[in-house]
DNA sequence: TTACATAGTTGTATTATACAATTATTTATA
DNA sequence: TATAAATAATTGTATAATACAACTATGTAA
């Protein structure tokens, strides 16, 4: 029956997130946390963004994307560059350092998860990322 | 490719764990938080246990889970029952209204996720359903 | 019987988060 | 255009979930 799956997703979804956090919560390759790491992916995909625009992205308060992004400049990951249109605003930009230690991170998580999935087939995979990729654009709609 | 696809897994989890963690900080269902809920789950489908236990199948401190249990047992949600063979130790076990709660918790959570994935298909579901246990299964051997 | 191990608790610290108040600036309105 | 309302970012404060370390009481092994 339909609810028995839904029972199997969101108990099997509520031991992901648990054992997912604290999987981070101690794989803290460098200085990088998942925080961290999802503002540094933003700032990869879409270039230089202000604090309001990446917490609008990342679903968290604006003053919690600025207290990470302090943290991450005080790392030296990203630096602040005014927008002279809005002078209330400016754009956090990628360091080199932190452009590096942020695809050296990437690269741990990807081999990470190499490891996990070396024994599902390309179709177990491919149907995984996509139907993540479906609940997450669900949440974030719905 | 496959590296592309790990990519995309890497990183949809990240975004779900982020999201997922978002939703869990508001959406509290009376009392129970996400912590709370999978505490209580432990006991309604394992029986009595205790904070051992339960630490090692949480994948918490035993500490975590000590505070956890304290919050269940003042809110009325479990009671200590002694163990006998080992007087250190004791079993966590669930009240009535803790049963209760953590139904309602669970159906409310049901039919998030029902809305969800109300526009999936079942192949679809069941899919995930089972990829998500095949991935937590993954983490907690590998 | 003495030493080591274990179950649970409590003290302390850290991290990620939100909400409220504040400052500086921009946009809209009267 | 002058003033009011909205907005970007920061900072103060609070909370929740967690870990580690120290401790107590009890159990197990040498």
């Amino acid at each position: 029956m339909k609810n028995s799956i839904l029972e199997r997703i969101e108990l099997e979804m509520a031991v992901l997130v648990r054992r997912v956090t604290s999987i981070t919560s101690k794989n803290k390759i460098g200085n990088l946390d998942r925080s961290a790491y999802l503002l540094l992916h933003q700032l990869s995909v879409h270039g230089p963004l202000g604090v309001k625009t990446l917490a609008d992205n990342l679903q968290l308060d604006t003053s919690t994307v600025s207290r990470q992004a302090a943290s991450l400049e005080k790392k030296g990951y990203v630096y602040k560059v005014p927008d002279h249109v809005d002078r209330r605003a400016y754009f956090l930009q990628l360091t080199e350092s932190g452009t590096e230690d942020f695809n050296e991170y990437k690269k741990a998580r990807l081999d990470r998860f190499e490891v996990l999935t070396d024994d599902w087939t390309d179709e177990e995979r491919q149907q995984f990322g996509h139907l993540l990729k479906k609940f997450n654009k669900a949440i974030l709609e719905k």
